[in-house]
DNA sequence: CGATCGTTTGAAAGGTATCAAGCGCGGTGG
DNA sequence: CCACCGCGCTTGATACCTTTCAAACGATCG
């Protein structure tokens, strides 16, 4: 891992004005925050479980899973993560990671001090709120995640995965036209959706003869979005997108 | 439903205590809340999918569960929730709710109008953490029940959901000696775990012919619990149930 | 050019769903 | 008090989706 000084919070400053609106003295201490930035190699742990990390992560660029160890030596993804992420708000308030953080590419993130975020919170309530919704959206792509493992066949759970991906890097500006990169393995997505490498084979031969997908060398492309969300059954609503936030001052 | 005004918010602070330290006037700021205890019959929508509530919901007595609609009719089951459970905080962000909330016995709960818990929110800085405390473990659990759906057989699923509960009541004095009452259908059990009802009942039968547990008219007992945990691969960390809390201030 | 990683294919085994039907008990009404 | 009813639980047989095992293929890389 490499670390650097790095002056300015500017993507962590675009990703909380999506949360709430920041007045200027909140997007002034933002700004002055002493940040650093931190590049990791595609597999390597960010954080670990079990861990007691003093920053949290801000994710500027790449892609990133969240992943919990199951009984002997197995792996578990439990969400992926994409830039403007913050995936392990929760180590501010519990001491030890309960899941892994790792790199699915070569990743750029801003480490943020546990001291300095909290001096944050006690600054300006309204960070603290585009913080707690954060949690809020995360733990609301987990129920989703949920309902999907829990009563959607391997088709309509890939599909699910697509659509929910494409709608969350839609908000970043990373996917224009239902196109966007998305480069994890067929075994990364088999341990997401709680499906063998192999079926994940078969269920994304099948999206494709469908003609509902391509998806070559991790760039992804829905080709009939209305008909993937569909077969995926995917309703956008829980990822707040059009965030008719209530005002919280 | 029925309605009437309450004094006293006791259940909610011994709540809040667990998560956060409060002082005096938080204490007193909370008693003072004008609340209203309403009570639902079993299987009564508490907050429907849809909704745009005005209030938040606290469990004092029964069980709740958080279910989305799925597809053709279905129903999954995301979360069960207990008494000292505040379910659906996330109606404070988010304008729509985007899951039903439907009591499972006999409930008594706590309303608190919207503009009530975002005053308390504005008085007391502890007090948010204390919510956005809730949220994050209530995340945790969804996390592991990813896990629980996507890498868990039938058997190890049941179990580690039984052992799940446990704990968690536990922590709030509704479960001694790991037997508690958890009055669910087979039906719910299986919209909760993503099986079929009468795999449900096979594979309860086979828990009950390891001597793993007994269930009978809702009351649930680990006759042997360590065995239980390993059965469910069972590891309560992310429960946070011993709260080495950091102190925010 | 061998090695490795990710992908692809085929065949067999296994876990879970579905269909169909019977059981048992508490509640209701005659 | 008893018959009936309905809901939740239980059982058996079959079908289906997904896993596992085994192996080959293609690209990238040193």
């Amino acid at each position: 891992m490499m670390t650097s000084l790095a002056h300015g919070a500017g993507p962590l400053i675009r990703k909380l004005e999506r949360l709430i609106r920041l007045n200027d003295d909140e997007r002034q201490a933002l700004d002055q925050l002493p940040l650093r930035i931190a590049t990791f190699e595609p597999g390597h742990e960010i954080t670990r479980q079990g861990d007691r990390p003093q920053h949290c992560v801000a994710v500027l660029e790449g892609f990133c899973s969240v992943s919990k160890i199951v009984g002997e030596g197995g792996r578990s993804i439990v969400s992926f993560h994409i830039p403007g992420d913050i995936p392990d708000l929760q180590s501010l308030h519990v001491a030890e990671m309960d899941v892994s953080l790792t790199a699915l590419t070569k990743t750029r993130v801003l480490l943020i001090q546990h001291e300095d975020a909290r001096r944050l919170c006690a600054q300006s309530a309204a960070i603290t709120h585009a913080f707690w919704r954060e949690t809020l959206i995360a733990g609301a792509i987990a129920k989703e995640w949920v309902v999907n493992l829990g009563q959607r066949d391997a088709l309509a759970r890939v599909a699910h995965l697509f659509c929910e991906t494409i709608a969350r890097l839609e908000v970043v500006g990373l996917a224009d036209d239902r196109r966007c990169h998305f480069p994890v393995t067929q075994e990364q997505l088999g341990e997401a959706m709680g499906l063998s490498t192999i079926h994940i084979n078969r269920t994304l031969q099948e999206l494709r003869s469908r003609g509902l997908i391509s998806w070559e060398r991790g760039d992804l492309e829905a080709l009939r979005w209305e008909d993937l969300k569909a077969v995926g059954d995917f309703d956008p609503g829980y990822l707040s997108l059009a965030p008719d936030w209530v005002v919280l001052r």
